[in-house]
DNA sequence: CGTTCTATTGAACTGAGTCAACAGATGTGG
DNA sequence: CCACATCTGTTGACTCAGTTCAATAGAACG
């Protein structure tokens, strides 16, 4: 990327703030803009007819949202908390992937860790129990997280950015099996639940041990 | 890709066929060679350490099998059919994508086709029941079949290139799980089961309507 | 301080898993 | 070419993890 795609970039882009549950991306209308997760955190979901739904991946600062070189994704894109992004529109983004091979090589790496991601989801949706699904949800929202207190005396603290039943479309579950599962461990002392959305792990080794890898 | 790079690329790459079960890369040992699908079909799986497995891609002619810019892949590849294979050293590959943004901008594609048939899987085992997961399976190779004879009288035919184990890592069931719900959708003449691999399909609207969406 | 989300808990149900027996295929050597 | 062994796939009976339905309890918001 040169110095001028650069500044005409950052010209015509455009930074924002959007609250939870704004749609990015839709299914149906064919994609018009492309951005950048800044902070914040976007959901990906898939539907089927009869409203059966199923997150399929969560991008997280600094990603890019958007599927070049396709004009529908057959998926959706959402805010799940309030983030900050940097949009700008389809025809600017798809001519500076033609102009500027970093830029590409730097957006076939991104879809080479989402790739990535979606496999190890793949795993844990066609075979991992609800116990270990849940605790894997947790260890990689502790790691997402950015300021996650570190190992002081009470082990790591951070906030789920999800709804329950955001995890359960996210872990192929319902809302109670989570909910269940978040009670058991919490009863085994591997996590403790404080207000709901606020998780602390004592012991990071243990969460890994339930897992199931 | 220019002409030196193409005939480089002829000159050392290494035409093989493999035979059912050969690994072509392993998630222990760092990857060392890269390869084109010519013929065949090779499946991408993934395991727990206590042993449960996940099929977490099927690559058919002319995909590309390797993870570029990753010293290891945590997946395993390996041929299901007999396939024919091109084969080329890491090093050489990674030194033309760097040369070739045409290359790069191919395995770029790949990728977020790949991106897109996983995400399409992930819907499959988080949300689909196992008749519809069997369906979903069946229009997938369906489609992929190079010779599945059109639309005679008997309607589509084309043989599975999987076993029943391979079917039921794929989709995240069990052995039984796929026979019986292959029985059932004979049952409701679906499909009709000619000596095991071999499935005929009467009417593609009739399995299309199986799979859920 | 009521209304409305969001989350938890309980009880009953069920789809898929488990365990076990059997049946077809495929293959091998006498 | 046939008996035998070995895979691969099917079927049945039972179990159980996770779903469904329903009631309740906290949080958040005006």
């Amino acid at each position: 990327m040169n110095a001028s795609q650069l500044s005409e970039l950052t010209r015509r882009s455009h930074r924002q703030v959007v609250e939870p549950g704004k749609t990015l991306l839709d299914a149906e209308q064919p994609t018009s803009t492309y951005s950048n997760v800044l902070a914040g955190v976007v959901k990906l979901s898939k539907m089927l007819p009869d409203g059966r739904q199923q997150i399929v991946g969560l991008q997280f600062a600094p990603d890019f949202v958007g599927r070049p070189f396709s004009p529908e994704s057959s998926l959706k894109a959402e805010a799940v908390t309030s983030t900050v992004l940097c949009t700008f529109p389809r025809q600017l983004l798809e001519r500076m992937i033609s102009e500027s091979p970093e830029l590409e090589h730097k957006l076939y790496l991104q879809a080479l860790d989402e790739l990535d991601d979606a496999r190890d989801l793949l795993l844990t949706l066609g075979r991992k129990t609800a116990r270990e699904r849940v605790a894997t949800f947790l260890l990689m929202i502790a790691r997402h997280s950015p300021h996650a207190e570190g190992s002081e005396d009470g082990g790591t603290g951070f906030e789920l950015p999800l709804t329950r039943a955001e995890i359960a479309d996210f872990l192929g579950l319902t809302i109670e099996t989570v909910s269940r599962q978040l009670t058991k461990l919490k009863g085994s002392d591997v996590i403790r639940v404080e207000q709901n959305r606020r998780i602390r792990v004592p012991d990071m080794e243990l969460l890994e041990a339930e897992t199931g890898d």
